[in-house]
RNA sequence: GCCGGAGUAGCUCAGCUGGUAGAGCAACUGCCUUGUAAGCAGUAGGCCGUCGGUUCGAGUCCGACCUCCGGCUCCA
């Protein structure tokens, strides 16, 4: 048979050759550092039979930045990490050790648990194990065999793998460690050059939180110390854009331990919010939204109604009014603004009606899951309620599509799309959801925007659009939703008069574009690193007086921005120039004047942030930063 | 909520096997009179997260709780 290489040469093989014996064909040195083969953009074990015509490409260990070679090597170590916990932990049981983005981890069940400091010990025998060297040999099984083997051994995690795979049962050994997957892996255990065990952590078999909680073991490894080393540097650069310590850093925000999940707001943190509110009323006003204000507070009835108080219970603060009553803060707008548009009768002239209402929300948050700006208790939405015909659900979700990405262009961040469908679960008939869907999936296609479709993870009322970003950890969090309700407006019994003289139910579409104002700030603050654009920037313009001499005239220069609209300081305290500029670029400042003998309002000594410098008139400089503005 | 880790000055962190707490930066005071990323000196600052226990004695050992950090689950 013939397979094609890279260079589109052809390479003859004797029948059921792997590609291994393609390597050697080519060359000894190329079979030695083979860690997998790539056909047409998937990945194959080297030691599986080739078909005939096909594509291949050799990775190698010297393609150290290949994303498929870290993958494999990080998947051998999986390996490596369950054979020394077994040997060191007898009664362990192992469940499963895929290689994750950076790293890799092993669930394990322990029969005691086990502390982090342990990981050391851990470390120490792989390391011992790298320096015997391993190989892999792969073995293809029936299901039966498989379990037979498995259950043996008493691993019941694997033997329930067994019964859930599809496809042939493959087994890859090291030594005397045999573990179910389906690979692939290296040759043997030589190119893994650095690896290091990270954190312990608890992980519910299979992710179902109703299952037993394993151990989880993550670590990385690389084909290179040098490599390893630089990982842990990014790590570490990442960590300096972490919007928690730029939070504070930069006196943006705190959190305290009074109010765990509420931010304070610091007035700098404030200029950034109320940029964000006057960005969002401006636009809301622009495309048609009207803003309302609607009551914290509401009787258990009104949640009832709403399906809040059944499904959202857990996640709600009641509070005691004293007497036979309780209330609760709301978690969501909606239920405020269904009875706002029950309050009068309603004709199908006035829909759409747009409801834009950005008031406090409180979410009773798990304890575990609080985390910076990112996840907290005190929620600010962009929220707002459209209620629509059915016919007018198409131009409307268009109109959020186009909305939302404008406001994302304002900041140059990108979210991933995602379009969640109908779930098992749901209300509603089977036209209305081909409807619903299909009036989300010709928006984002016609704004060109990508998009990942999750089947059945719609809500049981509605499809929906999620937008999602990523922070500088790499953690995904989810950012605007879109999402179309044919429900809520039926349980509280809301109506139009419609042109045939009849009552309708309207639709109503949820819709936060840039999410929660706290979230979309703390990855606002990750994205620029706290070094904010112009118009963001909680200080735009800081005067250094030179000398005591300077300091009238440096006031007098700071009222003349101030007065054109600008947020100026004047750091007139009794430092050195060079130390108020030092600071002045670690608070990121944009603009920085020094202004000494040599200086007047006709010539200005400006410093970008960054250290370029340039002289210009106060005039000319009021013209410039008017043109920063957005 | 679950698993692991951590809470010492405003911030970053030292503090050994238990013997009454320390540095740098910040703050304050004085000197210097400052020129594009840290001038010099001094002073002050701590219920060692909270509560309980062990001990002659606890920042240090044990327990509970709170908060934070890394994951899991859940979510904007």
């Amino acid at each position: 048979m013939k397979v094609v290489l890279p260079d589109a040469t052809e390479l003859e093989l004797p029948d059921g050759a792997t590609g291994l014996d393609a390597a050697r064909a080519i060359g000894p040195k190329l079979a030695e550092q083979a860690v997998l083969l790539r056909s047409n953009g998937s990945v194959q074990d080297l030691r599986d039979p080739l078909e005939g015509g096909q594509q291949i490409q050799i990775i190698t260990t010297r393609d150290t930045d290949d994303p498929d070679a870290l993958y494999v090597l990080r998947h051998s170590a999986a390996h490596l990490l369950a054979e020394a916990v077994r040997r060191l932990y007898p009664g362990v049981k192992i469940a499963i050790g895929p290689p994750i983005e950076n790293g890799f981890y092993y669930d394990f069940e322990f029969p005691e648990p086990i502390r982090e400091e342990e990981l050391e010990k851990v470390e120490a025998e792989i390391a011992r194990e790298l320096k015997e060297g391993r190989e892999w040999s792969r073995e293809e099984v029936d299901a039966e065999q498989a379990k037979r083997i498995f259950s043996e051994q008493g691993e019941n995690y694997k033997v329930e793998l067994v019964d859930t795979a599809d496809g042939p049962i493959t087994l890859y050994t090291q030594g005397d460690f045999t573990d179910l997957c389906r690979g692939p892996h290296l040759q043997n255990s030589k190119p893994i050059k650095a690896l290091k065990l990270t954190s312990l952590a608890g992980a519910y078999w299979r992710g179902d939180e109703h299952n037993k909680q394993l151990t989880r073991i993550y670590g990385t490894a690389f084909y290179s110390q040098e490599d390893l080393d630089r990982h842990l540097e990014r790590l570490e650069e990442a960590r300096k854009r972490d919007h928690r310590r730029l939070g504070r850093d930069l006196d943006l925000f705190h959190l305290s331990e009074h109010a765990p999940g509420s931010p304070f707001w610091h007035p700098k943190g404030m200029v950034i919010w109320n940029a964000l509110e006057d960005l969002r009323r401006q636009e809301n006003l622009k495309r048609g939204y009207d803003e309302v204000k609607t009551p914290l507070l509401y009787d258990i009835e009104t949640y009832i109604t709403s399906g809040h108080y059944d499904n959202y219970k857990e996640n709600m603060f009641f509070v005691d009014t004293g007497g036979e009553e309780r209330m609760a803060l709301k978690p969501m707008n909606c239920p405020g603004h269904m009875l706002l548009f029950g309050s009068e009768l309603r004709s199908y002239r006035d829909l759409p009606i747009r409801y834009a209402e950005s008031s406090t929300l409180h979410r009773n948050e798990p304890g575990g899951t609080l985390h910076g700006l990112f996840r907290v208790r005190h929620i600010t939405q962009d929220d707002a309620h459209v209620f629509v015909t059915e016919d007018q659900i198409q131009d409307e979700i268009d109109g959020m599509i186009d909305f939302v990405t404008f406001l994302y262009n304002q900041f140059g961040v990108v979210a991933r799309a995602e379009l969640s469908t109908r779930p098992e679960n749901r209300l509603g008939t089977d036209e209305q959801w081909d409807r619903a869907e299909a009036a989300l999936e010709a928006a984002l296609e016609r704004h060109g925007m990508d998009y990942v479709i999750s089947p059945g993870e719609g809500t049981f009322y509605g499809p929906k659009i999620d937008l999602h970003m990523t922070d500088v950890l790499g953690r995904s969090w989810q950012m605007g939703t879109i999402q179309l309700d044919y429900q809520m407006p039926m349980q509280f019994g809301l109506t139009y008069m419609g042109a045939d003289n009849r009552e309708h139910h309207p639709v109503v579409i949820h819709r936060a574009l840039l999410g929660s104002l706290e979230r979309f700030i703390g990855v606002l603050i990750e994205h620029y690193g706290g070094a904010f654009p112009f118009w963001l920037a909680p200080v735009q313009v800081r005067i250094i007086p030179v000398g005591e001499t300077h300091r009238a005239a440096a006031a007098e220069i700071a009222r003349g921005l101030r007065e054109a609209g600008f947020r100026v300081d004047v750091d007139e305290r009794d430092e050195t120039v060079g130390k108020r500029i030092r600071e002045g670029e670690l608070e990121k400042i944009p603009k920085v004047i020094v202004y000494g003998d040599r200086e007047s309002a006709e010539s200005l000594s400006v410093r970008d942030r960054g250290g370029e410098q340039y002289q210009t008139g106060l005039v000319d400089l009021v013209r410039e930063l008017a043109t920063l503005r957005p």
